[in-house]
DNA sequence: CGTAATGTTGACACTAATCAACAAGAGTGG
DNA sequence: CCACTCTTGTTGATTAGTGTCAACATTACG
């Protein structure tokens, strides 16, 4: 994992001094510098995360200065390091393409994956309250994502009530969603958990244009399993478990859900007891 | 469980008409009509909850119009329904006194407790994005709540920014601590989340001024269990068994902390392994 | 091609859910 | 005020489900 941009004290080298760098400028895996696409307006447009991402909702012919404000950050390789765990909060960021992870290291040294972004999602919405980033964020895969600097963003917000109520809706369900899938993840099994989580993701495939049935997940097992509460192993386990029963097939990290219907129904299956309040 | 307010439907009925009350009109438990205090200024500044809610981190002489638009709603009793499941979204309420509980019934029929709200806290975040509450509200006790109605606030945000960046920031902690509290209660045995949970609650009567050591909660084992992802059984055995280590005593529903560092330390044990990424 | 990281499989221990019986309170009506 | 009932909480026996540790297999990578 190499430290590309520690949004700290780094912040001032590593990024926010764009404009000296060209929109679309390649980039090596060796280039560790991060490259910011300047001012100019990112074209959301064009962006197959735009009709699914939180500024898709909005059209971005109706705030053109949404685009303004946006800049494109360079390709991130694998393992690369987009957010520094307790860096200050500047940015919030919506995945292009690719995926990452968010993890964070607790007092007593677990290691937590608190969220998985995938293109569309919003990177930071946790970052605003405290002002520091609640965790590290880690590329998975090779991706791209867009800057969105949060002071200019909300300033925006200032003079676009639309734009400001769009926002606070997603946030608001992002807690909703948070509450509601956690309080399940806990009264249920591995074998529900996962299918859930399977169910999930191939929904997320769905909608981008992608298939639903072939996928293929960046993240490892353990990344998994650390998600969802478990170990590597009872993941590992689960997954055999489905391919007997012709569930899903998987390959290093392509999966293939052969019965997506026997799927739904698994990940829908009630937690253990009605527990009647 | 008595409905006072169904917000759905019966919202003109029952709450939205509130001039004719007068502040501070008496209700007894068998007036199941709800009373607001009208739209005179709520007195902020002599609640008790004032400097600990989120209208209190922002004083109330600065912003005076959020005293006007807030409305003082009369006495919930014990089992009282706030708000019902589904019903459309109009309000945010600031919990004054006494505590409730969010419990979301799924599609599987199983009854989840979302979310527990003890006074200052505020009720109905996650209730935005989707323009309906998640979950029926339901007062533990007796229990006193003020109503924000959120055209209202939303529009004073529109005229004061300061009010919007502390909601948005508010509402960004909670979804951070959201995600955190979740991964780590996943990872932790009931002994652990158990004492996590009272150490928090604890927390919580310490910073209003209560006894850390001693205090009340109103809810039942079962919705402890619950809101914790276990079992009403091993709620109580693990109570036990901190009885036997003279960590805390139990009558009821009173709590007796009697080694707050221990419990501390039990509640930040790590869950089981490192989980190395 | 060799080394390290990641994933799989097996044996075992242990936690917490389940089922069931019982105890203790709270609420109700005589 | 007491008997009755209903709810809530406690305790016990049992078992399913996962975590843990360890060995091994596979894949990725230099």
């Amino acid at each position: 994992m190499t430290a590309l941009a520690l949004p700290g004290s780094h912040t001032q080298d590593n990024g926010v001094t764009p404009n000296e760098f060209r929109e679309g400028e390649a980039m090596t895996s060796r280039n560790k510098v991060l490259h910011f696409a300047g001012r100019r307006a990112v074209d959301c447009l064009s962006c197959r995360s735009s009709p699914f991402c939180f500024t898709g909702r909005l059209p971005v012919d109706e705030v053109p200065e949404l685009g303004d404000i946006m800049r494109r950050r360079a390709t991130l390789d694998k393992g690369d390091l987009l957010i520094a765990q307790g860096s200050p909060f500047t940015s919030l960021f919506v995945v292009r393409s690719g995926s990452l992870k968010q993890v964070t290291t607790t007092a007593s040294d677990e290691y937590l994956v608190t969220a998985l972004f995938l293109p569309g999602e919003l990177i930071g919405l946790d970052a605003i309250g405290e002002g520091r980033y609640p965790g590290s964020v880690v590329s998975l895969e090779t991706a791209t994502v867009c800057e969105l600097p949060f002071t200019e963003f909300s300033e925006l917000g200032t003079r676009v009530p639309e734009l400001r109520r769009r926002f606070l809706c997603h946030l608001s369900q992002e807690l909703g969603s948070e509450r509601l899938w956690m309080r399940l993840l806990l009264r249920r099994t591995s074998e529900v958990r996962l299918a859930h989580f399977l169910v999930a993701m191939s929904e997320h495939f769905r909608r981008r244009g992608y298939s639903p049935h072939r996928f293929r997940l960046a993240m490892s097992r353990g990344d998994i399993a650390n998600y969802l509460g478990l170990t590597m192993e009872t993941v590992s386990r689960t997954l055999v478990r489905y391919r007997e029963q012709e569930l899903l097939a998987t390959r290093g990290q392509e999966f293939h859900i052969l019965d997506m219907p026997r799927l739904e129904r698994l990940a829908e299956t009630s937690g253990r007891r009605s527990s009647v309040g």
